[in-house]
DNA sequence: AAGTGGTCTAGACCACGGC
DNA sequence: CCGTGGTCTAGACCACTTC
């Protein structure tokens, strides 16, 4: 009888492959033990040795050629690449900086809630911020967390480190990647006022679900005032 | 013993669940039978008919919940790679139109002149054309190529065949990647006509520099009513 | 308590690639 | 021919949500 244990048997293998990689252990090309091989390896059964597999395939770290074998993927260039507001700003010479608009606990919003795979009416940490360059304002920034998983985070002070180094650092959870939904909306009122443009101007709107490894982590809303920011993504046909 | 097939039994479930979405027999956030009815009523093991919920899962089709159910994802048209608009409309079982404003040479875009690596003054081929599905316009593409390459292309009919698809089979040019850029815009009084949106609206503006190997072959800028469409895009840490 | 998705077992046959 | 990934079976237990 195997241990039960927290973690699934084929997370381990995910984490140790991965582990690997990262490393340079395992580089570009480079084969990695088949199927049947990891599942005696690690004593489970093929089911569980290929489902391991298959996560890092669709994660992009492995590729799957039939009847070959499996291999480690060519090391993307992700021109698209996920970085925090402060790396952004950092990158392009601009001084980034933040003040916290409000940082509050609600459980009144259900429709993050199931974004982030959470019961409804679960606590969450809600804090919003202005985002300027050069003391001039640039986006809002509405963020959601789990409260129970990131009990006390509010307490941090965000105007001094980015929200990314805080929940790595003290939470131990690493961003790997982010779905966005990108859209225009009109400035109400009061965005308008923070942003300092007229009602009604155009506004990027950028929705992320932050995820750390598999599970979502981050609800986020951005609104951009879309005459000082444009984004920039390559697509691969 | 089972008859073998060629097409594989969770591809038949994935193509069925697959046509009652598209065909609006199942609708955003209906409830899809569970793994065991699936099961159940097509004959298969437990693991097939999860594979089948799984493969469309990450379609972006359906979204799971655990220890509730499986439902119909959010039907947002959502651009994850690279395609045409009539590939991309199809895809989500649409039916894509296409009606041309203007077709033109013009040698007055500099601008666009040197985003195509092409001498300034240089002629190029202009082409307008408003999207729509369904009868209700959706979005303006204006698309410029250069007219010493694409000779005559003017001639073609686009209302009939995408552009990707005659610049592939007339001039043997298939399309890699494409550099994007991304912001909000106000509708003008002749955009807001053609979109059927009033003046002001928030439109989402993609600019396209579309890329065959590694020259710039189409410059494009599109204009969309934002209540219709929202951009999505994966990125990496 | 019933139902759901998540994980897992211990096997099986297939088509295909490389030797 | 052998090893590979792709598909599939017929079960199982778990944690969780909903009633």
């Amino acid at each position: 009888m195997k241990p039960r244990k927290q973690i699934p048997a084929y997370r381990n293998i995910c984490e140790l492959l991965a582990r690997r990689i990262k490393s340079g252990e395992l580089r570009q090309g480079d084969a990695v033990s088949s199927e049947r091989d990891l599942a005696a390896e690690f004593g489970v059964s093929l089911m569980t040795a290929r489902h391991a597999l298959q996560v890092l395939t669709t994660e992009g770290l492995l590729s799957r050629r039939p009847s070959v074998g499996t291999y480690v993927a060519p090391a993307k260039i992700h021109f698209n690449k996920l970085a925090s507001f402060t790396e952004e700003m950092l990158a392009r010479g601009y001084k980034p900086e933040s003040r916290v608009l409000s940082a509050t606990l609600t459980s009144q919003n259900d429709e993050v809630c199931s974004k982030l795979c959470l019961p409804a009416g679960s606590n969450l940490n809600r804090m919003q911020r202005l985002r300027l360059t050069g003391g001039e304002p640039f986006s809002i920034e509405t963020c959601y967390l789990s409260a129970q998983r990131f009990d006390g985070i509010l307490a941090q002070d965000f105007e001094l480190k980015s929200l990314f180094s805080i929940i790595s650092e003290v939470y131990g959870v690493t961003i790997s990647y982010a779905d966005e939904e990108i859209d225009a909306t009109s400035a109400d009122p009061k965005t308008a006022r923070l942003l300092k443009v007229r009602p009604g101007s155009p506004i990027l709107r950028i929705r992320q679900l932050l995820y750390g490894s598999t599970t979502p982590i981050i609800y986020s809303t951005a609104l951009y005032r879309s005459d000082r920011h444009s984004l920039l993504v390559r697509r691969f046909r």
